[in-house]
DNA sequence: GATTTGAAATGAAAATACTGGTTGTCGAGG
DNA sequence: CCTCGACAACCAGTATTTTCATTTCAAATC
């Protein structure tokens, strides 16, 4: 899961995405409405933390464009305002929640994943390919029918195989999506193999089929044998 | 889709060539203004990466001159230049995009692919020629009704055949396609046989036609028999 | 028809990429 | 404090591709 923090005070981004980074999502923090944007329209986040005062951008504005760029997004506003109106108009402008600095991180954190798990909820709650059955509110996997308990790496990594069936995935790509954008391409591709092997090998512990094909000097694929 | 790559910087053009032929697209490289200018008058490009500072061309009239030449080339500046100024007046020029450098590959790949996305709408990403059909995304080939499984050489060869149907190639331009200018030119013609063979020998194994005609003297074309 | 040159086929070596096992580190939970 | 699991890192063995040298075949030239 991956999460875009606005906010332009530095040491709230550093301890939103510290905080939220141990609890397996995948951070990114932009500082300017423009960086936000720009992110926005380039990567896919599963949310958005957005602060309402930024130094480049006025106000509720800032939700309204993000909401035309990127509609699939969750956003969840902070804001050191606290009256009720700033509450009312910040969720007709299209956020799903609006917090009030200060705040824990914890709520924060709880609110997040409420957020992504309400969105997971409406569209189909399930992901299902052959035997392998993915149920995204409780975040389980089934092979079959047992169970398959996944880290948390290697449940995104699942995520991303089953959203993108037949197609080639690059190392690359599959490092970008795991890890974010700060990465030492070179470095992290052994990584990528670990988290593939281990994926593989507990799947086929549950008497799955090896739908992870390798794609030599590409990445790998996950289709039919 | 084809990308033409402007940089006259060697290291950087072969490695964004590098990484964005694995996500499936085909790249050229114009290491001056003039081979820009000539390339961009000979081929169609989908979109065009351009290094503000080369060597026989001063600034943004380049970006003009492309622009004029070929207006359906989407066009992303890359440059060392990173004041608010030069960026706007990029934009302004009629660039799509502005990146400073450094850049992460995979953030460049992300601006070409929202590029692209935004030009044709989610434009056909199939290439098709008579019963060869490459699914570009997911770099699969079919042959009638089969999958042809490809290494990264033939891929990268028949997607340059395909894009140059009816074009006589010569083996020069082929190696320099896939393997860059770093080539002891006469020695290494040999191994363009080899992946023109292996290339024939799988297509002809799924069913296909034969449609790598030799020129005696010259190279290779691809064509109706 | 002989000669010259280019192209195709072959097979083996070298380079590169993937697998699977193993180890180390760190934080969470007991 | 200890244990455990996730994640990261390392390494050796294997598989595949790519390169390269050599030979054979085919086309053009004279």
């Amino acid at each position: 899961m991956k999460i875009l923090v606005v906010e332009d005070e530095k040491g709230l981004a550093e301890s939103i995405v510290d905080y939220l980074s141990r609890e397996g999502f995948v951070c990114e923090v932009a500082s300017t409405f423009w960086q936000a944007d720009e992110k926005i329209s380039l990567y896919q986040y599963d949310c958005t933390i957005v602060d309402l005062t930024l130094p480049d951008g006025d106000g509720f504005n800032i939700v309204q464009t993000l909401k035309k760029i990127a509609a699939a997004t969750g956003i969840i506003i902070i804001s050191a305002r606290n009256t009720l109106e700033d509450k009312i108009k910040g969720l007709e402008i299209g956020s799903d929640d609006y917090m009030t600095k200060p705040f824990h991180l914890s709520e924060l954190n709880a609110r997040v994943k409420s957020l992504i798990r309400r969105r997971n909820f409406g569209g189909n709650n399930d992901m299902v390919w052959k035997e392998i059955r993915v149920q995204l509110q409780a975040r389980r996997v089934f092979v079959g029918q047992k169970e398959c308990v996944l880290s948390r790496k290697e449940y995104d990594l699942l995520l991303y195989f089953l959203s993108n069936i037949d197609v080639a995935l690059t190392k690359e790509s599959i490092a970008e999506h795991l890890w974010g954008d700060h990465m030492d391409s070179s470095d992290s591709l052994d990584m990528v193999y670990s988290h593939i092997k281990n994926l593989r090998r507990k799947i086929l512990e549950k008497g799955g089929n090896d739908y992870i094909q390798s794609i030599y000097g590409i990445g790998y694929k996950f289709a039919a044998p």
